[in-house]
DNA sequence: CTGAAAGCGCTTACAG
DNA sequence: CTGAAAGCGCTTACAG
């Protein structure tokens, strides 16, 4: 059992509460300089460090935050963590990972466990529209961030990307390479990602005169499984698009492996475009053209503005929204990739 | 505020202790089925949780238990981090998720700080040999499982492949195929993966009568970046290898890269090893040959090791290894990849 | 059948 | 200059 105030009071033969002063560095504390000493020379010795939960019983603040996502296996949810972990670890938090599978009752299930634990606040980057869960959060007075995904529009702390510009950008490109038959693996109607990006395509179109085809657009989900089957329907139908703008880049891999399969080649055949720049999406072969966004940033971001709010103790309704950024790679203009090896490395990590 | 056992008892008009007895079900409670009732309806429209940290700190468990590895962008450690969840959470724990980038001071601050917050019990998968904070676990008698790399052989519980098995079998397959000359990208010789899969090489070797040639063996750390560079100066020497063993994939997908810029083609001018197979290594073109280990099952194993040392009290030095296997793919066997698109699916999380 | 008390290990306003 | 006390919100052995 680590060493407890008590009994260092009693080597020291002062009261405890003198020894929470000297460790803690009270300034209001007048002390005796050799008692000082000897307490200082006691908490070396015997390298105390305050028990945490005691202390956060005390305190009412556990230096705990917790990240709620799908799943880390995910590159983009690896990066936004860690860039939580990053805005979080220099100020002495510790913080939780959770991972939803995107189930609504994991998600709440989580929330609930990490109340009663009483956490100092939440990064949420699962929610979906008008989600109930959030709603408890703001209702429960728990401070939280919601990242890439929001609920109910400028109601909650946020940071993502503006997902109609991006999705506006990625069709155009598309539109102003010659393709006049794009199609959409659409994200989910519950999901904002789902719904600005589909917008954003909508509006590209709208921009170049060209009509809506009910066809073209299918729900893929965020999956590459459900975006390779969503993609074998729109380019096995009898006037089947030339390029495919995909709601993620998880969904357009799904969509690359498929028109592979087909004997498709890329982009001759089809282009693909998809959202957010994973680090997969320029190891492809060809690279994939995507929207680029600062996925650490949102991580990072997302801890500032979560930690403003333990600290001021007030809810705020900031939002952070970052400009997408078009990539062009070889799956929408051959011979753009840059070769092999020259590529940025995207993993430095060991092991 | 959320309510206390306290405000609950004034209400029911019952001791606090009445109320957390109905709350935790304790089987020798003898009471009165009215005021039973009232207490179960009072819990529920309240949504009663107990408050985790004054119970944490009453019962000396916290329910918290740590991860600490390199870094989670490494889908190696998305995994691994994903089979401790799936082993931890269904027990009513939650994971904290540290990461060291392979620094030794931030692996010794995040162990202090985690012993201070009393979690239950810590993964830890960024050791290397004769670890100090590892020796210094022990000490404290904290609960941990080492996870991949080993410290003092055969003194800490431990979940891991065979190393020296898979070197040998990995060094094996390029010789079978007919290399003569095979060179190694070796980790460090800190670290028991590094040590023991450059002993495989070695005893690969060995086996099929090759002599050793030094200048074949070039340190190259863990990261991607690493392995490039040591594949470069492999690759430029005056009698250069013709297939080269890397410690892991990471490294092999640097010295893929550099294999590439220097023009050469893969595998007919040189054949390239990784070790782990991660999801990336079935992305590229060609696939990258590999040695297969279950890394969520290292997570899940590590898991119950933990569970059980801290269920029973006991330090339990159990050592769980895996046999690794050979993925042969077309970074060493041309045409053995499957068609693009029909390769299992790697990562099927949202967004 | 239910209550009162002690105690987990801290911190901090108050006393002297 | 240092001590004594209260209290954070629980759980559980003990009393009656």
């Amino acid at each position: 059992m680590p060493v407890t105030l008590k009994e260092l009071a009693a080597r020291a033969r002062v009261h405890p509460s003198t020894i929470s002063r000297v460790a803690n560095n009270d300034p209001s504390l007048r002390i005796a300089p050799a008692t000082r000493t000897r307490i200082e020379t006691l908490l070396r010795e015997t390298d105390y460090r305050p028990n945490g939960v005691a202390r956060g019983l005390k305190l009412r603040q556990t230096f705990v935050l917790a990240v709620v996502i799908p799943d880390v296996t995910n590159p983009f949810f690896a990066a936004l963590f860690r860039g939580v972990e990053d805005g979080a670890s220099s100020r002495g938090y510790n913080v939780l990972l959770c991972n939803t599978d995107g189930s609504p009752e994991r998600q709440r299930s989580h929330l609930l466990s990490l109340h009663a634990r009483r956490v100092d606040g939440i990064v949420l980057a699962s929610s979906y529209l008008k989600d109930p869960t959030v709603r408890w959060l703001r209702h429960q007075a728990i401070p939280y961030v919601l990242v890439n995904r929001f609920s109910d529009e400028a109601q909650d702390p946020f940071v993502g990307s503006d997902d109609l510009v991006g999705g506006r950008m990625a069709t155009q490109h598309l539109i102003q390479l010659g393709h006049r038959r794009v199609g959409h693996l659409a994200g989910k109607a519950t999901v904002s990602t789902g719904v600005l990006r589909r917008r954003g395509y909508l509006a590209a179109l709208a921009d170049h005169g060209l009509e809506v085809d009910s066809h073209l657009i299918t729900e893929s989900g965020y999956t590459e499984e459900g975006g390779a089957r969503a993609a074998e329907r729109l380019l096995t139908a009898p006037n089947r698009p030339t390029a495919i703008f995909a709601v993620t880049d998880m969904t357009a891999v799904g969509a690359w492996g498929a028109a592979r399969r087909m004997g498709l080649r890329i982009p001759e055949d089809v282009a693909i475009v998809g959202y957010n720049d994973i680090p997969l999406a320029s190891r492809l072969v060809p690279g994939l053209t995507t929207v680029h966004v600062p996925i650490h940033e949102f991580g990072s971001a997302a801890a500032r503005l979560l930690l403003e709010q333990i600290e001021t103790g007030d809810a705020i309704r900031r939002r952070v929204i970052f400009n997408p950024e078009l990539i062009v790679r070889g799956s929408t203009v051959a011979g753009t990739d840059a070769p092999a090896g020259l590529r940025p490395i995207a993993a430095l990590a060991t092991e």
